[in-house]
DNA sequence: GGATCAACCTAGGAGCGTTT
DNA sequence: AAACGCTCCTAGGTTGATCC
């Protein structure tokens, strides 16, 4: 099936990606060698190219500005620019932030038209953007891909002995993650209930937690809050949230911990007990897309989410079984949003200050 | 042809009054 | 006290008119 998107972005993605495809081929029919300076076109180019994949009018602000890396005001970062020329923007040179259309490997088994005997489809056209086309554009930059580097080739992290009491492997598979963040999370907590640090609500947890960790963790960590999952190229439409409350990264992205935080302190108790089933549910999602390890770490001030006073379903996980699995539906409302999980975990609440106490739960 | 600006749209979340 | 649901606000994204 031919390719054709209602998504003007998208189009001007493709469009750009197919005219320096076909700029690429035609230098090699030659006999003659593609080289970073073979891939600028004018604006118009590319949105003549887009509009043949979109029935939307392709607007130049689109290009001039929208999807212009190098425009103040951008929304995606698709093109570089050069003056009034254009050229696609190669996989990894921004950090992998909005490079690339979220959607588009939906359209993967879709066909161009190169020529009349041609044609390729968006994944073949995907791969060699982030392979060959990448290749010729950072050439001279390897460092800025960032995209092969293999775990055993990257730094070890330099916490210091004093910090890291346990340096055991969580989860030796994926994502060779080499940071044990229980025993920094250990730590916070431990810094919370001496008094050091303060916490009065869900974001002074998140604040103090990121200045905690970025003054312990090796530079070579990245450190960031509320970050869209697009950052790793996932797919926004397979997971129940979009971002992530702390997410911490190394430069090629090869490691990857996320740490969601849930401080509620306003009643609501059996949809609060809801809202952390379903941010566990997410943290197995990203596991499962290659995170190398994520936490849920819960704070709460009212026993009410752990002394067994009776009631059913997720009362009962979390007051009397202390166990969170399965089948978990929205106990409010209109009962109709449920999740299910992979797992199981155990509620192992730890005493803090007065009424607080805290969980932290490895997913 | 290309760039800029401002209005519009939408999703998500906070706040708060009402109901159970 | 707990749950519900409505309104408002905000940020991010989208669109089209206008200017250079």
């Amino acid at each position: 099936m031919d390719y054709q998107t209602d998504n003007v972005f998208e189009a001007i993605w493709v469009g750009c990606a197919m005219l320096s495809y076909s700029v690429y081929s035609e230098i090699l029919n030659k006999g003659n060698t593609p080289t970073k300076d073979s891939f600028w076109f004018t604006q118009t180019q590319i949105q003549i190219q887009a509009q043949q994949f979109c029935a939307k009018v392709i607007q130049p602000a689109r290009l001039s500005q929208w999807t212009n890396a190098d425009h103040t005001n951008n929304s995606y970062n698709y093109l570089r620019a050069n003056g009034k020329l254009r050229r696609l923007t190669a996989r990894g040179e921004l950090r992998g932030n909005k490079e690339v259309p979220e959607e588009l490997s939906q359209h993967s088994e879709f066909y161009l038209t190169i020529s009349e005997e041609k044609l390729i489809t968006i994944g073949q056209l995907t791969d060699w953007v982030n392979t060959k086309y990448t290749g010729i554009i950072l050439g001279d930059h390897p460092q800025a891909m960032n995209l092969d580097i293999k775990p055993q080739e990257l730094k070890p992290n330099n916490v210091s002995v004093s910090e890291s009491k346990t340096e055991t492997q969580d989860h030796p598979t994926k994502g060779c993650p080499s940071l044990n963040l229980i025993s920094y999370l250990s730590d916070f907590l431990f810094k919370i209930k001496s008094g050091e640090i303060e916490v009065y609500n869900e974001f002074s947890v998140q604040f103090e937690l990121a200045i905690f960790l970025r003054a312990r963790l090796d530079n070579q960590y990245k450190i960031q809050l509320e970050r869209n999952i697009s950052l790793f190229d996932l797919n926004k439409s397979s997971f129940l949230k979009r971002e992530m409350d702390i997410v911490i990264f190394d430069e090629s992205k090869s490691e990857k911990y996320c740490i969601e935080i849930k401080y509620p302190n306003n009643g609501q108790y059996p949809e609060q007990m809801f809202s952390i089933c379903k941010d566990i549910k997410f943290l197995e999602q990203l596991q499962e897309h290659g995170f190398s390890k994520s936490y849920e770490l819960v704070i709460v001030s009212s026993d009410l989410y752990y002394i067994n006073k009776g009631g059913s379903d997720i009362y009962d996980m979390f007051r009397k079984d202390k166990l969170l699995r399965g089948r978990i539906i929205k106990p409010t409302g209109r009962k109709d949003e449920e999740l299910i999980l992979d797992g199981k975990y155990r509620l192992n609440w730890i005493d803090m200050n007065g009424e607080l106490k805290a969980l932290i739960i490895p997913v």
